[in-house]
DNA sequence: GGACAAATCCAAAGCGCTTTGAATGTCGCG
DNA sequence: CGCGACATTCAAAGCGCTTTGGATTTGTCC
């Protein structure tokens, strides 16, 4: 059932194959009634070329790689990565380019941005969540392959295109936000701090505790795979602290729900026994809108994160000058139910 | 910096390039000297085939499509995609296979698989979600490539390869636990019944239902797209009705969340003033286990799913006689938390 | 020692498309 | 009428690899 060639329409419209390709793909040279009666043809006898020839012949390839680690210890896949995914696979899908996605056991990835890059079959890569002094970036500069960083690299001195939240302003908001309040025992239950967001997240909280005169409490600063779990493992280890925290800054609303249900188990309740602000991705499947929301949080939608970046890295591929231009989007602030005064 | 190719390897070596590639895809008729040297050369100048003119020459794509469709409307990208495809990614990687994936608006489904097809850029495609009587079944057939059904599509008369859970028996034996804890007021609340899946499982909550003698009541039956806000919302309308009550199978641990959220606002507490047992697929980022887990839930792993999806595909493509292996998992009942008599 | 088979290696065609360079046809105009 | 300028179309080469159909060399056996 294979759709027809080239060859085979050009000789039923008796035509040369030059002709047809040059028809179908716009080119000014060739006659209009031509033009259509190709397009008709090509229309009726279900056309669709074949990509690996096309690309092959272009040494354009029309698909943009992912790869997407997984952790060898724990198996975990960050639920983000659905989003982001979905947000930059509309862009692809608007401008004719496929998606080619790879998993990798994290220990590996080196390898496998190698091999993808020399296969010659994605035309520009996605890097995710970069580390500090992510290697990864020299090496997909050296290889010469477009790429575009969402999040960035701390000591990282070259240029690189990327995209990312203003980790730390975020942080010192939603920091500032409960130290306003009243609170003075603020804990961070953060992301892995080997991951460079991480890191400007933490940034962002010790400068707001240093500007409202609280002195930081290494008990109160945990980090880790941002899971449900994980949130109600350390927020039920923070409460039984002889000096518990009244509130805390949670790195994703994954986790905060489970902060929420440690602080159930207590029998306390969010908002008005201890205070909670979230980072909210705005994940599909977890929305926390509306007039009021669950919980207060620093939002920013990592979907729309993806589609920016998809449409920067195209852009890149077409202009080869815009290979380090950066996007930082801003989160924002949005008061919910899950903060108010100390009791 | 584009890796060398297979003419100046062979160049280098002062062999045909027929030879080198012999020697690179172990065929027989090549001297071990002379392979042993093709190889170390290979080695040494990073030698990597070009994947588009291998494959346009051979045929074969080394690649597998997902196609992943996205509400249009809500634009929702459902979060067990994530882990199957962790899954799924882990086979291919192992096998050296890449995984082409392709995000469609959901009323653009059938286009994208036909051009997908016709495309030739992947040998061979997972179908997700199935509806009933699904139409993309019969158009893959058509089409001639392999493929693998994630889930069954009821009214589908003719034979295909699939993997799905027994998802009619996980909520029977789910209703029927809560019937033998002595509830006679069960809720359902399922996903979108469009999907295949979700018919399943209200068929089965319906058959536990019959033979607890229990009739049913269309106010305690609900269908919607499986978010913790879907939860909350319905589970908050249920709680305030004349006989609310007092058992709720729900279809995924996400929603099962929002449930909790709603019972919690009303006061109560789950496991004592009302029952739930969820459907749980084991996200990674959703662990719902160890020795009492929170939920007491019918627990099938997707990302499993996903592994023996790709495996099944796989072996259809190396096998076509293989094309109509059917894979039935169970899901297994653990008792959790929130599950006990009436009160 | 010569015939025949096995072991190695290679030249060339081909996968389906794009693209360069040229050929052919048309038209306007001096 | 003849020539340059366009407008159209085509033949053929090439993208990087595999694979068919020989060549050439080496080994074996009577």
């Amino acid at each position: 059932m294979p759709s027809i060639n080239l060859k085979q329409l050009s000789g039923i419209l008796g035509l040369s194959p030059t002709t047809v390709s040059r028809a179908l793909n716009g080119y000014p040279e060739v006659n209009e009634a031509t033009r259509k009666r190709v397009e008709d043809a090509a229309r009726q006898h279900h056309y669709i070329p074949n990509t690996r020839a096309k690309s092959l012949a272009t040494g354009r390839s029309m698909a943009i790689g992912h790869v997407i680690p997984v952790s060898k210890r724990n198996e975990m896949v960050n639920p983000i990565f659905a989003d982001f995914i979905a947000g930059a696979g509309e862009i692809y899908l608007e401008n004719g380019y496929d998606m080619m996605l790879s998993i990798v056991p994290d220990d590996d990835e080196e390898r496998a941005y190698r091999q993808i890059a020399s296969r010659r079959s994605v035309d520009g890569i996605i890097l995710q969540s970069p580390v500090q002094g992510d290697r990864r970036i020299s090496l997909l500069r050296d290889i010469g392959l477009p790429f575009v960083v969402h999040g960035r690299s701390s000591h990282e001195t070259a240029d690189y295109a990327w995209i990312d939240v203003d980790n730390t302003r975020a942080f010192r908001r939603a920091t500032a936000h409960l130290a306003q309040l009243g609170h003075e025992r603020i804990a961070l239950i953060n992301g892995l701090e080997t991951m460079d967001f991480a890191m400007r997240r933490r940034a962002g909280y010790l400068d707001a505790l240093a500007s409202a005169g609280i002195v930081q409490d290494p008990e109160l600063m945990t980090s880790g795979a941002m899971t449900e779990t994980y949130g109600h493992r350390t927020a039920t280890a923070m409460l039984s602290l002889p000096r518990p925290p009244t509130g805390i800054v949670v790195a994703s609303l994954i986790t905060a729900i489970g902060v929420r249900r440690a602080v159930q188990e207590r029998g306390l309740e969010i908002g008005r026994d201890i205070s909670v602000v979230t980072h909210d991705d705005e994940l599909s499947y977890f929305r926390n809108d509306g007039v009021n929301p669950v919980f207060t949080a620093v939002r920013s939608s990592v979907r729309q994160a993806g589609r920016q970046a998809a449409l920067m890295l195209l852009e890149q591929i077409r202009d080869p000058a815009a290979a380090d231009v950066r996007t930082l989007l801003e989160a924002e602030l949005v008061q919910g139910q899950s903060s108010g005064p100390p009791v």
